[in-house]
DNA sequence: TATTGAATAATAGTAATACTATCTTAAATA
DNA sequence: TATTTAAGATAGTATTACTATTATTCAATA
């Protein structure tokens, strides 16, 4: 049995919903190797259409501008992880486990998921790692927050912030502290990559010192005194 | 006596320097209003020139691209937070209390500095907060990190790693906390005022508690066990 | 079978952006 | 005085970020 993964997304995002033709998922797929491959700013609706066989007016029709699309992409990815950390902390009992699970789950390289074809969701990690901010870091953030671009983050952020709730219900940043470990969980990878200097981190086994640090934070930080 | 305090700028930043003459102080001062103003992606060198009152030809005279001018200012921020941050630890001797007042300088709204005339610290804090990322989160952030654009970032990672290593010689990771605290003192701040939901802090007294969370965050972290 | 309509393809066009080039003038310096 | 240097004026180009129009395909419905 297959069982198809389908995200929901916030209908506000699209003028054409993209997961429901067969262009509009090329439009995905293409948008997410290209945005990989050249960075966010080099891309664009015509070498997009280009890409996929189409034209630059056919993107238009599913998306008002790349902008929007970022922002539909990523907020996959935050459903798309809010999903897994759910799923692989179902049924734990003990907080600090499923913490950690999640903590995991945050700062590990991920592998594709060949149960959404149109989506490769280690380009997109990549992507939200040295893009991702770039959705919310606008003059429009105000707008787009109105119209719940960003509730997939938030609906994570929450989720994460229950777990340390639950961890220590006294605890008093449970929102900041989840939004601290989302974020560095990406930027620490970013700045080991490519800035080397601002963290502790060797490239080699990177990612395991890297949630070492975030785990430290984390479990130091929230500690019943 | 007025002191001018003068920063020495990496000159692979500019082609002719920006400090050394009226049109360019002119165009860092009207960069900082227009970038503070618009956003970084509405800003461009035509609009410069024409508040300033010069061409689009005389801008690209001293940066070859917005780009660059953003590392420039950016930069340029780093380098007069680390003056003020050694200037207000100077005398310390408790390292407890110096990376305190580091966290109160780097979380507290900056009031403009009389002694820059050319360049408004307020406005150019809150450039930092809101596009300063967007300074290394590029594809050539590799090409830009080698000719050292990043070197006043990490300056002042390195001098808050330093007096976190002055607390506890054993921590771990001294410059990812570092960088930790930076990144988090700007992103919770955006956060605060544009999603709220991402932080457990109130816009009234938001500053005073994302110092207290990042207080919390980090003397718990680095605390001796 | 004919008709409609939805999605897509093809083409053209525009204002703005991100530059480059050249020429002239004005001021500072040798 | 001659010469370098900065700045101003103007023009031009390729690309970007769109909008608009018309034509084609194809499947569902009357």
């Amino acid at each position: 049995m297959e069982l198809q993964l389908q995200i929901k997304m916030n209908e506000a995002l699209y003028l054409r919903n993209p997961e429901a033709s067969v262009l509009g998922k090329n439009i995905l797929k293409h948008s997410i190797q290209l945005i990989y491959k050249n960075g966010f700013e080099a891309f664009t609706f015509k070498k997009l259409a280009e890409d996929i066989g189409t034209t630059e007016a056919g993107v238009y029709r599913y998306f008002e501008n790349k902008h929007n699309l970022l922002v539909y992409i990523t907020a996959w990815y935050w459903c798309w992880l809010e999903y897994q950390i759910i799923y692989h902390t179902n049924n734990i009992t003990d907080p600090v486990v499923k913490l950690k699970r999640a903590i995991m789950l945050l700062a590990t390289t991920v592998v594709d998921d060949k149960q959404t074809t149109h989506v490769n969701e280690y380009s997109l990690h990549q992507i939200v790692i040295s893009e991702g901010s770039k959705a919310y870091l606008t003059k429009q953030v105000g707008e787009d927050n109105k119209q719940h671009f960003f509730k997939p983050y938030k609906d994570l952020c929450a989720v994460i912030g229950n777990i340390i709730l639950e961890c220590n219900p006294k605890y008093k940043y449970p929102r900041s502290m989840a939004s601290t470990i989302i974020e560095m969980a990406h930027i620490q990878n970013f700045f080991m990559h490519n800035l080397p200097a601002l963290t502790d981190f060797a490239k080699a086994k990177g990612e395991a010192e890297i949630i070492a640090f975030l785990n430290d934070l984390v479990f130091l930080g929230i500690k019943k005194s």
